[in-house]
DNA sequence: TCATAATCCTATAAAATCTATAGGATTTAG
DNA sequence: CTAAATCCTATAGATTTTATAGGATTATGA
């Protein structure tokens, strides 16, 4: 399951896709609209900013807004930095590769083939889901 | 990310896989052999043998066994029964559904879509992942 | 220049979950 | 009847998640 962290963080960034380059969108407005607690949302896109995902303008009509085009982020990046690993097992992650203490042997370990497999079509699908089309998804939705 | 509970599960009943039809087996034994916290792994058995994944033999000369045959038990329902929910988001799992505060309408989100495809192909991996193709698995890769 | 409005940043509280163990009750074989 | 095993409930300890507090910093514009 993601964090709630990863959830909020998946919507405010859909929010600001929707926004993109019409200027930065206050972190309240952002918190009302899609029901976030505000200072738990400010120390989520603090950390969207550190990564480049986003940019913020400081002071007096200051705000959040997305650094790259909404085509270019997607969920898999968003679910890593947030969350950590997608995969399901430490000793089959890329990023967060961790041996298992349980296997005396990695390399003869029958359990981790099936968790491969669900990293790589996971990472594949999460990979391919961008801003853009999730928004584009929201607009076929809405005029059913 | 898998619990340690769940990892724990899965490596036991490999092992009790490995000795099917052989009478029951010791906690003492599975525990030593997989490094195990013994009554952690008390605990699990436990749950594992209410689920009717496991059968028991109280009293001397007792211990656990598998209940079914290798081919019949699939991490999927392991996975389900030691750390509940296999989908990514509470709002696409089949068998522990919830609903998500922050979307006003599910019926018009943009993001399950691709959560349901990753819940489907996980399904479909781990469904077919059985304890007895895990066992051929670790055969072939031992003989390389 | 200065008041105001916003993000930035660190620390920490509160809650929930995960991991592990304690201790005795119960059952069975011999 | 004793020893060896599972059964069962409770709970302690550790870690992670969720959320908030409080002030520092920065930018705008009157």
């Amino acid at each position: 399951m993601l964090s709630k962290k990863c959830k909020y963080a998946i919507h405010a960034l859909v929010y600001l896709a929707e926004k993109y380059q019409q200027g930065p969108v206050h972190i309240s407005e952002i918190a009302q609209k899609r029901h976030i607690p505000k200072k738990f949302l400010e120390a989520i896109l603090l950390e969207l900013r550190n990564a480049k995902i986003l940019h913020s303008k400081k002071g007096k009509g200051g705000g959040y807004y997305l650094h790259q085009k909404p085509a270019d982020v997607n969920l898999m990046e968003i679910i890593r930095l947030m969350d950590g690993a997608i995969a399901l097992l430490p000793c089959v992650s890329l990023n967060y590769y961790e041996a298992c203490e349980e296997c005396r042997n990695e390399k003869t370990c029958g359990i981790r083939d099936a968790f491969i497999k669900v990293r790589d079509e996971t990472l594949s699908i999460l990979g391919g889901s961008t801003l853009d089309k999730i928004m584009k998804r929201e607009k076929v939705l809405a005029a059913k």
